[in-house]
DNA sequence: CGTTTCTGATTAAACGATTTATCACTCGCT
DNA sequence: AGCGAGTGATAAATCGTTTAATCAGAAACG
């Protein structure tokens, strides 16, 4: 048998090492560290001389203890292969970086007790800010006091929070560019499939389109249809309602994952789209290229998204003092295969037409 | 202007005032919370009762300071947008908690060089463990020594890093596996797509289909192209060799990204699966399914990995002393929709099999 | 009853940084 | 020469826990 490898593992330096070597105090080596207090031209560089020369790394921990800084933000994402909150998170731990933070990732699995536990778990590390995709609305954490939080900025989700920040999309703008959309395309029976109606986003976007619908000239009927979090979950949901005689001529996804969803059950009842139904989805990455037809979708602005919701909490962390402010961007309707004019005699079983 | 709103924030409770309230000395409490020392039942109570009042919460960087446990381990993957590594950091992220552990997500951006800054970044918060999907072969975080590093674990690349114990898929029998079926298809030119050399996994997968293609009968060309990290990288790449008059008839993409690219690539010159070009990719995702062709994948067993890759790193991470370990789990050739037999009239190969 | 053993709880020293207050010294100025 | 201001560096307290070392008292024992 192999011995096993001898790993010596020895302690880290520690600041001490580095005053030592470079024969000074630990405060000075602190400060030239920070760039806090004054400190000689030599000195300075016999200290990063010695902290080069032992490697020396400082313990955050301990510097966090003491300055009550941890340099830590923390982010809740209901999921992480969602692929909407993994970009999201990407864009975040991006910004961190660049900005002297770390990220902190957990993942609530749409779960609000989760989320709580989560929370709590990162406020023992002492974060300095938190960013949060709700996993329902109304409250963080399953009714967590913001006043025990640190800075917070609410994602997406759950605008109605009060007294915290939000970046959202402009979600009944955005219903509302959908359902013109399907409206100047002619159709007069549209389904919408979101994920459940605890959700302010899916709600708004929902809403939109109902408002939208409301004022058509020729009445158009509107069939909501809750599909859950997870592809299969909204495929089979969707089901159903293709399966109806009189079913739908177009149909909206509020979210990536009904949005899957809904491809699947189309593509399962052999449904062609645009010719059988349209489909509108929400969200809109690389890999949705390889789908077949493109998907018709609503982009959200991802990249500013996060970039706002960081400045924003950036500002609360740095101590600036300012009214809640809400944040909404907008959508931007992205047109392309799977949505199209109906077919003049459209109510039709599936069985196939013949090219 | 309306008033900003006022934030007490005032400081959160310290085990001091837990002490104060259960009338203990602060030991006391500490070894309550942690079950370590002996406490007798009712001062258990006093101490629990305390806690719940002034919702106490240990300053877990006051702990780490002291007890030199920081509960967290690291994660660097080379992107969170890339599903695959979205997907293991979920299930990293599970596991973490469930374990009582926090997980540090970091993302390379498939660069050493960053790699390295992430990894030393995250050192300073002294954790216990790291789990790393490295950028490149051959070592972590450009050179970093395993000396410096605590309890690490590879993941699926570089498994010919010394020193480290790792986990990864049976990559050259993934690619045997894969080498096969398209033999036995009655594939004469394959082609290869992998992102670059530089990754054993990639490597190893393209040798495995290479040997087995060399001891093929009537003899296999085999063309390996390199497409890089990102979608159109690779459909740009792989759109020249189908542009070829003799193109390939089979091609296998060696990642996730790559296998999208293809696909791109081959929808974008209208050529049909598996009619006109056979494809086996890598990895499944449950969106997959909206493909079509629904396309034919080596899978991966995600959640096993993680298991395995965690359990090791734990295994290290108390103290065990074992020999490096360097573990293999095999992947699943899942046949789908776009690999089939080549046409008929395609082969200009004397001796043709005609079925 | 005196001694030992156990039990439950405490005291006080870390842990590794930051920060406040202080100090010694050099200049510049009257 | 005397004094105030400015510079560069330090000593020591501190952050909130854990933990090693004790300690007081009760129970057990001969």
């Amino acid at each position: 048998m192999p011995s096993p490898p001898h790993k010596p593992r020895k302690r880290a330096p520690t600041i001490k090492d580095v005053a030592a070597r470079a024969d000074v105090s630990t405060a000075t080596v602190s400060h030239v560290l920070n760039g806090k207090g004054r400190a000689g031209a030599k000195t300075r560089d016999k200290v990063m001389e010695a902290v080069r020369a032992i490697n020396f790394r400082p313990n955050r921990n301990a510097a966090s203890l003491r300055s009550r800084k941890s340099k830590l933000v923390g982010l809740v994402v209901p999921s992480l292969t969602n692929a909407f909150f993994a970009r999201m998170a990407s864009e975040f731990e991006q910004l961190a970086f660049a900005n002297g933070y770390e990220l902190a990732i957990v993942v609530s699995d749409e779960d609000a007790k989760m989320e709580r536990r989560r929370i709590l778990a990162l406020l023992s590390r002492q974060l300095e800010g938190l960013i949060v995709y709700p996993a329902a609305d109304g409250s963080i954490g399953d009714g967590l006091s913001p006043q025990l939080l640190p800075p917070t900025v609410v994602m997406d989700r759950g605008l109605d929070i009060s007294d915290v920040d939000s970046v959202g999309l402009m979600n009944e703008d955005a219903g509302r560019l959908v359902a013109r959309e399907l409206l100047a395309l002619g159709h007069h029976r549209i389904g919408v499939l979101l994920p459940n109606v605890d959700l302010a986003a899916s709600r708004d976007r929902v809403a939109g389109i109902e408002k939208t619908l409301a004022g058509a000239d020729p009445a158009v009927e509107c069939r909501v249809v809750l599909g859950g979090h997870t592809i299969d979950g909204a495929r089979s949901a969707i089901e159903q309602e293709l399966r109806r005689q009189d079913r739908i001529t177009a149909l909206v996804a509020s979210t990536n994952v009904t949005t899957l969803g809904a491809i699947k059950a189309i593509q399962g009842l052999q449904l062609r789209m645009p010719d059988d139904l349209s489909l509108i989805g929400f969200d809109d990455f690389e890999w949705m290229t390889a789908l077949r037809p493109y998907v018709s979708a609503v982009a959200q602005p991802v990249n500013k998204m996060a970039k706002t919701g960081w400045d924003l909490l950036m500002a609360r962390v740095s101590g600036q003092r300012f009214p809640i402010r809400r944040i909404l961007l907008p959508g931007e309707l992205l047109v392309r295969e799977s949505s199209g004019r109906i077919k003049a005699g459209d109510t039709k079983i599936p069985g196939g037409s013949p090219e």
